[in-house]
DNA sequence: TGAGTATGTGATCAATGTTAACATATAATG
DNA sequence: CATTATATGTTAACATTGATCACATACTCA
């Protein structure tokens, strides 16, 4: 439970300011965390490995939970950035129906959750933990932010129904559903439950529940 | 981030010897972590409120984390015991037909996983996270046993394919299929996400993610 | 009874989060 | 340009924590 004191190697800096230590730290705690747990992180590690002292960070974050929160900011902006990449360089759209368009769209933004999750499971962990969603103003999941996850599905959802590919009371229930879905089997590869599996055979169970989502939508009159 | 100090009654002792201080600071710590959440829980703290050298502690459980993943294990067992309960408890089974009988018991199931982690929300996270299936030696996913929320998963759809409910080749790709939707609404009904919603909406979305999955279930030739 | 073992104590250590008083660079203002 | 205000660092300190050590006490059993 102690933290491994290492070799911190403490850099020297010639400037009296440090520039803008609020992203540095903020970057290097993003880092240090996915790296070594939220346990694993102190402001004070991180400080000596920017050469700063301790009390400097203060200035930026109120709190080592102000940090942790900003931690989780960055990951949920990070989550929605890849969610909108990769639909874009998957090339979904290219001559095809809007059904299918629509449908390969949903399929990739449930890509996007799941790889981001496995891709940083301590990150998701914190997103969804005290310091993220449990945090108590959290305000992501209410605003409409373009950035929440939820948002995105909400849209990709959208745009199902209006192509025609699932009815209007299909669409109304959906939301939690498919949210539910994608977010659990994300949770459980990232949880350590699946430790055994190798990953093509995660990915698989993947596709499985994105096909029963889908079928399960489709088929709602 | 520093634990309130507050005014910690520190018990008095007549005797040198506890009794049973492995199960009390066991019981202890589960009633402190999952009131002030894991981060705000401290070894001296508890062994303070038992009147107890913080050092004896180290006696019964070797590290901290020794003694959070003591609590996961803790978890998993009443997580199965209420699986369990709650099936006895709402009368399933009498004068019905096989298949309603295992309809009813994989619904109630889900009913018990889901009311489990609402209900210990702290705990619930802490069972999935570092400490639990995330630490490097949990066997508890690895190893069938009957405590295992995994295992009875799996009972409850077996007992679904064997009344005819659901078709063999539905019954192999279930398993990871319906834990990812029973898990996946748990983990967002804990993780705050649904801050905004009423306890009776949150059920309605169960209800519906429960209907989904067995429909989809069924629906498999 | 007496030796061995299990369990609890007290003192101590290094590390941590956090704060306060002080120092210095940058920005704003006259 | 000189001066002041503000933003951003530093140093020193404090209380709390996890953990370890030598030591003390009680229980067990031959």
């Amino acid at each position: 439970m102690t933290l491994k004191t290492k070799l911190i190697s403490k850099v020297q800096r010639d400037n009296y300011h440090y520039g803008n230590l609020s992203d540095a730290i903020k970057e290097l705690a993003i880092k240090l965390v996915a790296e070594h747990g939220v346990d694993g992180f102190s402001i004070r590690q991180a400080a000596g490995m920017l050469g700063v002292a301790p009390s400097a960070v203060y200035r930026h974050y109120q709190d080592k939970s102000a940090l942790l929160k900003a931690i989780c900011e960055y990951g949920f902006s990070r989550l929605g950035q890849q969610w909108i990449d990769l639909i874009e360089s998957s090339a979904v759209g290219t001559d095809s129906s809007p059904q299918a368009i629509s449908l390969a769209k949903f399929s990739v933004g449930a890509d996007a959750y799941f790889k981001f999750a496995t891709e940083n499971p301590v990150l998701f962990q914190l997103m969804f933990g005290p310091y993220g969603t449990g945090s108590k103003d959290w305000a992501l999941f209410q605003v409409h932010s373009p950035e929440n996850p939820f948002t995105m599905l909400c849209r990709a959802l959208d745009e199902l129904q209006e192509a025609g590919v699932i009815s209007d009371t299909a669409r109304k229930n959906a939301e939690y559903l498919a949210f539910s879905m994608v977010h659990g089997i994300s949770c459980l590869a990232v949880s350590g439950v699946f430790k055994g599996l190798a990953r093509d055979q995660i990915w698989e169970h993947l596709a499985l529940v994105k096909a029963n989502l889908i079928n399960g939508l489709c088929s709602q009159k």
